[in-house]
Formats: structure tokens, C-alpha cells, sequence
RNA sequence: GUUUCCGUAGCUCAGCUGGAUAGAGCAACCGCCUCCUAAGCGGUAGGUCGGGUGUUCGAAUCACCUCGGGAACGCCA
């Protein structure tokens, strides 16, 4: 919550205690030991007050009295004067409703107004170290849709951190090691070879994908039939020098467009080269949650209640998936010492969560400094028709075909609108959409009809100035102190988006304040209103402006002047 | 079979640490620019919150059961 929104809900919380006492002290009430929790909050329906509280229903059971009693007990004994509430009454089963005085809105537009672009931030975080890591997309051929939702959300969940006052870090862990490199080597070397020779059939569980035939096409360009009768080993290990980095460049270029920039990306090659991956064997050996059986190497995961164990290194001796994994997870939170490392994954990755935690806690980590967020299946919609997305067929929808059909601010916005773990249909005619449909363009057009507003009243010669207290209070029209009591609640809806991992409920917010902005544009007239409610008026209009451009901020969407 | 996500208006979804008459957008219909951007606003219509049982003063929200839809269950990653 806001510093003064936090202010009225704690001194309301403080006097209805005062008053409870009281109460008890001219035996209105019995005595009591303790006092339950009770809420105060922005009633839905508005007509109920700016405030309400359920504390006399809470309190029920602990003073054995209908709960209307005991709230006519708290409103005849309360005392306002300390308070942001200039009157209180009660209602339905036994709420308080607490009506507001004007300084109240006053003082939240004078703290946006103070704060500026840092209003809205939060220190909840208390500054502890966080690693987001998201995408992390496969470096053997093109990210796809599920990719951008997972971009969109990871990097948007990082910014809502950072304004909760997390110190957060971004990260993409590039799986250029392992079984699928070795798969993409054979791709390569098939297409190659195809190229020289008739009858070279693909392998079953290659990838299929057009960008491999294109990758051994531009090899052949560069170095020929040089490789045909080369040693295999060789000619792999060099088509796969050649691909695998414009593939990873690849990466870096259409996240880039995107908007997304990583503050590190970690190659897993480098966790064996260093070591890292057989130092965490021995770990896990010393720990005592490994046995050996025929051949293989496997992890106790029965020992952390899971169904059955899981194989560390094969018979062959290569170690599975899980060891460099292991080793990775470690190395954020034990070599480099982040306090949290979250993950984004994709929905198939949800019985991967517990092995990951139980290796933690096998290496004497707790492991609820691991959260993993799984994201739900995305699929494309278009002209009603759904599009599944086939990887392997490589007819899957890429991020950079969906960039060249949808606008970047749109893409961001619209995977920022449903919360990760459901199932998404995304609608590839709304994101496209130049028209009042799409969600992206209300709110950039709440931005841009402010600046129009200011500019408008520049040209009549009105410059915005500091407003009085006076002036701030004559905002009393409904859309006005709806308007001041969304704003008021932005920090507290950072801080739930942080404590909850879900940065799309900063989306729901945004999407709610321009609303009240159009409400009020249409409501309240700014330009030929008398002076004093008119520098009122555009105070308000900068403070959302400065709060929706925040927030656009955050999303890394732009915030237009004009439209 | 086990795990997991979802089921709320015609469509897409909010609301879920229990609270007052269940909300929004789109679609439909009716209105609002001699006036700061109509990419906007107001209004009408539209609901057995999948179903059941339980807990409670109070359940869309919590627990259990059940029905329906998606996903994952490899010495692939």
C-alpha cells in the first residue's frame, strides 16, 4: 500500500482496538484474552463506504454477542479525530464502514506526486538476492509461443521484484551440453550429408525443422564437401561449432527484439569443464542418498517422498539430465548465494519440481529457496481455429514469426493478462487488432489522452503548479476519489504480485486505473473548470499518468504521448 | 493408474488467506462529441459460480467425493 493508504488502515486498525477496550472498560463488552484478526478493506461495492472492517463479526465468537452489538459497541466508542475517517456506521450483518475525510486523497496525490516515478515501490524485498530464470530455451533450433509467454511473464515477474525491493537478477541457462546437442549434431550431419549423397534417411528422433536443412546448407556454402569422408566425430563436432553459435546469437537477438536483456547466461558446458558436474556427484554420493544398481548410478528420491528413484549416470556413463541440473541449482544458491532462485518453467517440467527440491535438501540446502513457477500450455488461436504447437515436427508457431504478426507491446501485455498456471488461448486477431479491442491500446490511450490534455491546456496558457491542500480537497466527485483510491493501492498490488509470483495481477491494475481515467474524463471537465478544481483536476491526471507510465515501464511497454 | 492445471454470463476471463445484491471486456440492443483525443463513456439484456456432501453465523472461495476438459509421468531434457 501506499505510505498513506498503509497510514489510514493501520491508525483505523488501532482505534478499533481503543474502542473495543473501551467498550469492555464501561462493561459494554466481556472481558476478553485475546483479540481474533479482523480485516479492513476497500469494500467492492462502494456505496458500503471507502472503508470497511469485519471486526465486530470476527470478534462474534471471542465476546459470545451478535456481531451488531459489538460493532454498535466499537462506533459509539471509537474515536476519529487520530484517523484518516471522518465518519463510520454500521451495516449489514455487522460491518464498519468508514467514510474518508478529503485530506485523505489530498495526501495520496501529494505523496504520487512526491515520489514520482519511485512511487509504488516497496522494501518489502528487504533487498535479498533473487535469480529469475526463464526461457531458457533449447539452443538446437528456434523458440516458440510458449517461449514468449514464458519471456513476457519471467521478465515482467523479475521487474515486479526489483519494485518490491528484491535484488533480482535475470538469467538464461543455455543447455549447450547433453544428450539434445548430441541429437542436434546428428540433424546436421544427416542434412549435410543429404546434400552429397542419395538415400541418407533422417533418424527417428531428429529435428525436423527447416532451420537445420538451412544451417547444413550454409555450412556446405562455407567449407564445401570438405567434411563427406571426414571422421564422423569430426564432421559433428564441426557443423555443431558452426550452428550452435548463430543458434545462441539467434536467441539473444529475437529476445532482444522482445525486449527481454539477461543479466547473465550460463552455459552449462561450463559446469563441466569446471568440474561442477562431477564435484556433484561425489556430494551426492557423501550424502548417503545414492546406491548403485546395474550399473547406474541412482538418487534415493523415495528417500524425500517420491514414487520411485531416478538415475543419475546411465550404465553407459553418462550422466543423465539431473547431474548438470543439480549441479546448476547449486551453483545459484550455494557457489553464487542467491537467497531464492525461481524458476519459469513449461508445464511438462511439473514432476521435475520435486527431484529438484529433494537433491537440495540432499545437499544440505533448504529447498523452499527454490521456487519453480509452472506455466501452462499456450495455444494459438486464429479466426477461431486453434494451432497446436509440434516441435518436433517443426511446424511449432516461432517468437520471431508471432514478432513479425504482432506488435511487441501487445505480445507482452496479453501473456501478461492470465496467470501462469492456466492454460492459454492466445488470440492472435486481438493481438493484432489497431482497435479499441485490444487491451494494450485502453490503457496506452488513458496515457496518451493525458498528454493530449496537458498539451491542450499548455496551448491556453495553464501550466500545471503545486496544489494547496484546499484545492486537492475539492476533489469530491465519485470518479475522483474512485480514481485516488486505486491509485492508493498500487503498492500494495506490487507487493502481492511479488509475494504471490504473479505479475499479472500489476496487468488487472493497470487495465483497472485506465478504466477509472476514462470514467473520469468523462465525468469531470479539466479545461474551463474554475482555477482551483482545475490545478486539482491535473494533479490527478499527472498522478495517473505517472502511474500507468510506471507501470507500462515494468512491462516494457511503451507509454505513447499521443495516438 | 499416479501427479497436476482448469470448469463462474453466448465468448474470453477476474474474483478464491470465507463476508454485504457474484464482476469486467468482447459479442447484442439503446443512447452520448457546437465542449480537453468517441482507440472513450452511460444504459438494457444476459448466472442452478460443473454437480454433491460437509465445516461455518456466513461458501464461487475451505475439506472430501463426483462429473467433464487439458498436460506430464523415459537410463529424453
Amino acid at each position: 500500500m501506499s505510505q498513506t493508504a498503509n497510514i489510514a488502515v493501520t491508525e483505523l486498525r488501532e482505534e478499533i482496538k481503543n474502542a473495543l477496550d473501551a467498550a469492555v472498560k464501561k462493561g459494554e463488552l466481556p472481558a476478553y484474552e485475546e483479540l481474533p484478526e479482523f480485516i479492513i478493506e476497500i469494500p467492492a461495492d462502494r456505496s458500503h463506504g471507502d472503508l470497511a472492517t469485519n471486526a465486530a463479526m470476527a470478534c462474534a465468537r471471542t465476546f459470545k454477542m451478535p456481531p451488531f452489538k459489538i460493532a454498535n459497541a466499537i462506533t459509539e466508542n471509537i474515536d476519529l479525530d487520530k484517523t484518516y475517517a471522518e465518519s463510520c456506521a454500521t451495516a449489514g450483518p455487522g460491518f464498519i464502514n468508514f467514510i474518508l475525510a478529503p485530506r485523505y486523497y489530498a495526501d495520496v496525490l501529494k505523496e504520487i506526486e512526491q515520489k514520482g516515478g519511485e512511487y509504488g515501490r516497496s522494501d518489502c524485498g528487504k533487498g535479498k538476492r533473487v535469480i529469475v530464470e526463464f526461457v531458457s530455451a533449447n539452443p538446437t533450433g528456434p523458440m516458440h509461443i510458449g517461449n514468449a509467454r514464458g519471456g513476457a511473464l519471467g521478465d515482467c515477474l523479475a521487474s515486479v521484484l526489483e519494485a518490491a525491493g528484491f535484488d533480482v537478477s535475470r538469467e538464461f541457462y543455455v543447455n549447450d551440453a547433453g544428450n539434445q546437442i548430441e541429437k542436434f549434431k546428428t540433424s546436421l550431419e544427416t542434412r549435410y550429408l543429404q546434400l552429397y549423397r542419395d538415400g541418407v534417411e533422417m533418424p527417428e528422433d531428429a529435428y525436423l525443422g527447416e532451420d537445420i536443412t538451412n544451417h547444413a546448407k550454409a555450412f556446405a556454402a562455407i567449407y564445401g564437401d570438405k567434411y563427406v569422408n571426414a571422421d564422423s566425430e569430426e564432421r559433428r563436432q564441426a557443423l555443431c561449432d558452426y550452428a550452435l553459435p548463430i543458434n545462441i546469437q539467434k536467441l539473444k537477438d529475437d529476445l532482444e527484439k522482445y525486449r527481454i536483456t539477461y543479466d547473465n547466461w550460463f552455459l552449462e558446458s561450463s559446469l563441466h569443464n569446471s568440474g561442477a558436474v562431477a564435484d556433484i556427484i561425489e556430494k551426492l554420493k557423501a550424502s548417503g542418498h545414492t546406491y548403485e544398481q546395474e550399473g547406474a548410478l541412482w538418487f534415493k528420491t523415495t528417500d524425500f517422498g517420491e514414487e520411485k528413484d531416478r538415475v543419475l549416470v546411465r550404465a553407459n556413463g553418462i550422466p543423465t539430465y539431473l547431474v548438470p541440473d543439480i549441479a546448476y541449482h547449486y551453483n545459484k544458491l550455494v557457489t553464487r548465494g542467491f537467497d531464492t532462485a525461481i524458476d519459469v518453467l513449461g508445464a511438462d517440467h511439473h514432476g521435475y519440481i520435486p527431484r529438484m527440491k529433494a537433491s537440495m535438501e540432499a545437499l544440505g540446502v533448504d529447498s523452499d529457496r527454490l521456487d519453480m513457477i509452472i506455466m501452462q500450455m499456450v495455444r494459438l488461436v486464429k479466426d477461431g481455429e486453434t494451432y497446436k504447437l509440434s516441435k518436433r515436427s517443426g511446424k511449432a508457431i516461432t517468437l520471431e514469426t508471432l514478432l513479425e504478426e504482432v506488435p511487441v507491446d501487445a505480445a507482452r501485455f496479453i501473456f501478461n493478462m492470465r496467470e501462469a498456471n492456466t492454460q492459454m488461448d492466445f488470440d492472435l486477431d486481438l493481438a493484432v487488432a489497431q482497435d479499441s479491442q485490444n487491451p494494450v491500446y485502453y490503457v496506452q490511450y488513458a496515457h496518451a489522452r493525458i498528454c493530449s490534455v496537458i498539451k491542450a491546456l499548455r496551448e491556453d496558457g495553464v501550466e500545471p503548479r503545486k496544489c494547496s491542500d484546499e484545492e486537492l480537497c475539492l476533489l469530491t466527485a465519485p470518479e475522483e476519489r474512485e480514481l485516488v483510491h486505486h491509485l492508493a493501492s498500487y503498492t500494495g498490488e506490487i507487493e502481492a504480485a511479488a509475494r504471490d509470483y504473479d505479475p499479472t495481477k500489476i496487468t488487472r491494475f493497470v487495465l483497472r486505473l485506465a478504466s477509472l481515467f476514462h470514467k473520469f474524463y468523462n465525468a469531470c471537465r479539466i479545461k474551463g473548470s474554475e482555477e482551483g478544481l482545475m490545478q486539482a483536476r491535473l494533479a490527478l491526471c499527472l498522478a495517473v499518468k505517472s502511474v500507468i507510465k510506471n507501470v507500462l515501464d515494468m512491462l516494457k511497454i511503451t507509454a505513447p504521448e499521443s495516438m
